[in-house]
DNA sequence: ACATATTAGTTGTTTTTGTAACTAACAAGC
DNA sequence: GCTTGTTAGTTACAAAAACAACTAATATGT
């Protein structure tokens, strides 16, 4: 404990990262949470479908960066929800492609927007260099 | 999904955010985890009585932002690894100082090292400048 | 053609977390 | 002094995450 100078916790870059992580999914989980009943995983699953196109779940496991069981139990509860149905590929039995339905398209243009209302209110506070800047190096640090 | 323009998943705030500490995370866990066995929210008590002195369970809870029963779990834990004892106040019998022990106190002063370095590592890829503005936002948006 | 390996996806089991209910000790009002 | 309230901390139970083992379909090597 002699060398080991002052270190303050909020001086250590990962948990700084993990609190303000936290912080900002506990604010905007509000959207999907209360409004949608939807865990963290379905809201970025509906997302993906609904941004990028029907895909596979293996297409989502590897864009979104999530564990195929994760994914699995996602695309499992939006099916419940009535947001997405599966197609099985012909060519490929083991393929099922993804589609939004009609309520799973809406939600995902309410969330969607809801996403963009939040992102332009949390760097609303900072200079565009600066949200510019936390942008660069989140991404970096995210090796994205 | 018409007005909703191109709102990239990679543009949204709260998902760089997570994506960046779940990176940070990971790494660093390395250390606590398979070095001492340790879970983040004990490597967490750990750091606050080693860097800020013995305390009680609510003072840690107050100053890491930590839900008791993550704590009172934490602290029995590190108990468990003789990394802590606890000695009941006499004035108020509720209260319990945790003091870390020998053990407890090597083992902090080993991680927290390890901590810096990592956090340098973190940083060096960016100017000072941008580490500082990063810092800020950081610090800002976890409301700390 | 057939054994072996891979791939997509699911299911089951174990850890970890979150939430709520609880105990024990003290404080305050009257 | 005794009811009521508050605080520190634990425990029990439910929700969620992590991990491993599994099925079914296809691909590959010989």
């Amino acid at each position: 404990m002699s060398e080991t100078t002052d270190f303050d916790i909020k001086d250590f870059l990962p948990y700084l990262l993990a609190q303000a992580a936290e912080q900002a999914s506990v604010e905007f989980q509000h959207f999907y949470k209360t409004k949608y009943g939807m865990l963290r995983t379905e809201w970025r699953v509906l997302f993906h479908l609904g941004r990028y196109g029907d895909m596979t779940a293996k297409d989502i496991c590897d864009r979104a960066r999530l564990h195929k069981t994760k994914v699995s139990r996602a695309v499992s509860a939006l099916q419940n929800k009535r947001f997405l149905t599966r197609e099985q590929q012909e060519k490929d039995r083991r393929h099922e492609t993804l589609c939004l339905t009609r309520a799973g398209l809406r939600a995902y243009a309410d969330l969607s927007a809801e996403a963009q209302k939040f992102d332009r209110k949390m760097t609303d506070g900072f200079t565009a260099k600066e949200a510019e800047v936390l942008r660069r190096c989140l991404t970096r640090i995210a090796v994205l």
